[in-house]
RNA sequence: GCCCGUGUAGCUCAGUUGGCCAGAGCAGCCGCCUUGUAAGCGGCAGGUCGUGGGUUCGAUUCCCACCGCGGGCUCCA
């Protein structure tokens, strides 16, 4: 047989027989590829190992350790998941289950119970479906696949109403493909026919599905686990029913597996609701009602410095204070146009004798207000009004989620007023400015995205306004050289946004910061300047949230530090332990010297044995605990014991206090 | 809002297959100990077993509803 060319991914040429194989190609490069070979790319294509290569074909073997292998792991396991699934549950059909990040998942509709309504899974069935696939993989079923027109897919796939209407392309399913009347599928024959077939002409499981997959359930799989049982949407739509999605994680190996698991305990211990309570930070009394927040002396001080820092750095900012109230009539929302966009997301309003009053959702509609106090000039402009405003959102009950998605909370919120003309430049400053403060707490590493124009905006604005708008916000991203993804159609009913995303200690993604372009607002409320030429002109107005919310970064604040905050917002700085009852006044002395630098110090008396205590402190996460005994007090020094350090003995007490002094000054962000 | 799970002392958790005064550790308070770098000892106090109905001679335990919380979906700072 003649031999072909093909290319690898490092631009060489390779000949290999016509006839060849994905995995014969890896073969005839090595036999350690050829095992690992998972799948292949093909011309940019991915295709499974028994793809035959045609003359002229570029090539790139995928290994169980790319991102793409691990993808096709989680792919291929979770087709022997939904096997296991309706095989044990007979009556069941199935919906969609791609791979997603760390896993996957399958949504599932059981056949009814009693009570007429589809039945449930219970976290006992995780069990039992887990050891049916295990059983699965035991047998080595390869992936078949194949290619049928839609009217034989359609008898197959009868009884499965989901798979019907994504054969008929009303529901979309990103790992499956339906194109010029011939579907995709993927067989996997069991060695047993099924008791219960539950696709014409199949013994066993088939699934419409583009592939590739791994080439039979004995090869790559095995390493997985099956995580929880969720209720989701069918089509992601609240309308449609709810079907049962359970959702797994799988990966190339038994130590992967494991890895991922410990990262899901360390990230449960710096559950920022976990820590607020051990650290006596703030609370959720059921009495408040959910989604609101009481925060207790020590997280309040935290919360203090850390809107002490804004207001400094707003005030150095060229930003001006202002202060709005918490309810407003709604005709002041209707003009802003949140009761006409926004009244899903605001709660009821109460009834006084001269309108209706709503809590407000938003500062922005009273700033503007503020701005049309009086007559505006361009000479004012851009016009920067700050303010930490206390907003309340109605959001559905089943979404709330400790300090990130809370009903009352606070922005740090401006809004800035400006000419066209200076709007780019305001953008590329104010992220400027964003980063920097971001920078201040802690935070290294950014990525942002793009939303822009809503479905439900679109009879606000023009077409050129928002696609000048948009972009005037990509470019400040290109020029601060930020990475970012677009989000299309995420933007807010008034206009565009950037919303600023950190990376965590343990590196996961918050998104805080959002600057939101707004061409639409001032105008519905009437807003105006005199310009240069003496006429009158609608201001642009930039809405702009630093830490979001207050709330929120606190809590992300919280959990990146597990607990731990840098010495600069910890609550209690220094505890001094004095080491024998007769060392207690001496340690009071050192308390008062270093509270008197604005030290936040306290200390224990020697009630309890000094190894108590000491761990008492360091459960507290405290920075410095020092202590203090017969060498101590007469020569006025101390033992420290940094948080995440080495003990240190006889410190000059002044030497120590310049010390913590300097720290704080310089905002030292160490996680120790 | 919808699906699943869950709710015993301030915290972490036992326990009751329906039945005497519901338990432990930590935290708190009182005493003893007088202590040099992550748990010294003893005692006291603390719970209408989430709330409200129902079944029962009897419910914290079984059933129902509601509320809170947790994990998802939808939505979002």
């Amino acid at each position: 047989m003649a031999d072909i060319d093909i290319t690898l991914p490092d631009g060489s040429e390779r000949s290999v027989p016509a006839g060849t194989t994905v995995v014969g190609l890896a073969a005839s490069i090595g036999s350690r590829l050829a095992k690992d070979a998972v799948i292949g790319v093909v011309n940019g294509t991915e295709r499974d190992l028994n793809w035959v290569l045609e003359a002229g074909d570029k090539v790139e073997i995928v290994t169980a350790s790319s991102e793409r292998g691990l993808y096709t792991i989680r792919h291929s396991t979770t087709h022997v998941m939904a096997q296991a699934v309706l095989e044990l549950f007979p009556g069941a059909t199935f919906a969609i289950g791609p791979p997603v990040e760390d896993g996957f998942y399958y949504d599932f509709e059981l056949a009814p119970g009693p009570d007429g309504k589809p039945a449930t899974f219970v976290p006992e069935d995780l069990e039992r479906i887990e050891a049916r696939m295990r059983e699965i993989l035991a047998e080595s079923q390869p992936f078949v696949r194949d290619e049928i027109p839609d009217d034989e897919a359609r008898r197959v796939f009868a009884g499965h109403r989901f798979k019907l209407e994504i054969i008929d392309g009303e529901a979309d399913d990103p790992t499956s493909a339906t194109a010029s009347g011939l579907v995709r599928t993927y067989e996997n024959p069991p060695s047993q026919p099924w008791a219960e077939p539950a696709f014409a002409g199949y013994p066993g499981f088939i699934d419409l599905c583009r592939g590739p997959h791994v080439p039979d359930t004995g090869r790559f799989l095995g390493h997985f686990k099956l995580m929880r049982i969720a209720g989701a949407y069918w089509r992601g739509d609240e309308h449609k029913p709810m079907l049962q999605r359970i959702y797994g994680t799988a990966w190339a190996s038994k130590k992967d597996l494991e890895a991922h698991l410990h990262r899901l305990e360390e990230a449960a211990k710096r559950d920022h609701r976990k820590l607020a309570n051990e650290l006596d930070l703030l609370s959720f009394p059921e009495e408040l009602g959910g989604g609101l927040a009481v925060w207790h002396p020590k997280g309040g001080i935290v919360r203090k410095l850390m809107e002490d820092y804004s207001r400094e750095r707003h005030a150095s900012g060229g930003y001006e204070f202002v202060y709005t109230p918490n309810i407003a009539n709604g005709k002041l929302f209707e003009a802003s146009g949140h009761l006409g966009f926004y009244k899903d997301g605001m709660y009821p309003p109460m009834e006084m004798d001269n309108g209706e009053y709503y809590p407000k959702p938003m500062n922005c509609p009273g700033h503007n207000l503020i701005f049309d106090a009086r007559q505006r000039s361009y000479r004012e402009l851009p016009l920067r009004l700050f303010e930490l405003g206390t907003v309340y959102r109605y959001e559905k009950s089943g979404t709330l989620h400790g300090l990130m998605r809370i009903r009352g909370f606070t922005q740090d919120d401006s809004h800035i007023y400006c000419t066209p003309e200076q709007a780019h430049d305001e953008i590329r400053s104010l992220l400027g400015f964003v980063l920097s403060v971001l920078r201040a707490f802690g935070f290294e590493d950014f990525d942002a995205s793009l939303s822009t124009r809503p479905a439900k905006a679109e009879t606000v604005g023009t077409d050129e306004g928002w696609a000048e708008a948009t972009a005037n916000l990509r470019s400040a991203l290109e020029a601060e050289g930020l990475e970012f993804d677009v989000d299309e159609g995420g933007g807010a009913f008034y206009g565009p946004k950037i919303d600023v995303k950190v990376r965590d200690a343990i590196g996961r993604s918050w998104q805080l910061s959002t600057i939101q372009y707004d061409f639409n607002m001032a105008a519905r409320m009437g807003l105006e300047y005199v310009g240069e030429d003496g006429g009158r002109h609608t201001p642009i107005m930039l809405h702009r949230a630093l830490f979001g919310s207050v709330e929120r970064f606190f809590g992300v604040l919280l959990e990146h530090y597990a607990g731990a905050f840098p010495t600069w917002l910890a609550p209690v700085q220094v505890r001094v332990l004095p080491v024998r009852d007769d060392h207690n006044g001496y340690a009071r002395e050192v308390v008062a010297e270093l509270a008197a630098l604005g030290i936040r110090a306290d200390g224990v008396d020697a009630s309890e044995k000094l190894g108590n205590r000491i761990r008492k402190g360091k459960g507290e996460k405290i920075p410095y605990i020092l202590v203090v005994g017969d060498d101590d007090v007469a020569s006025r020094t101390a033992g420290v014991n940094p948080r995440g350090g080495e003990v240190e003995r006889d410190v000059p007490i002044d030497q120590f206090a310049q010390r913590v002094v300097d720290e704080v000054h310089h905002q030292v962000n160490v996680a120790r």
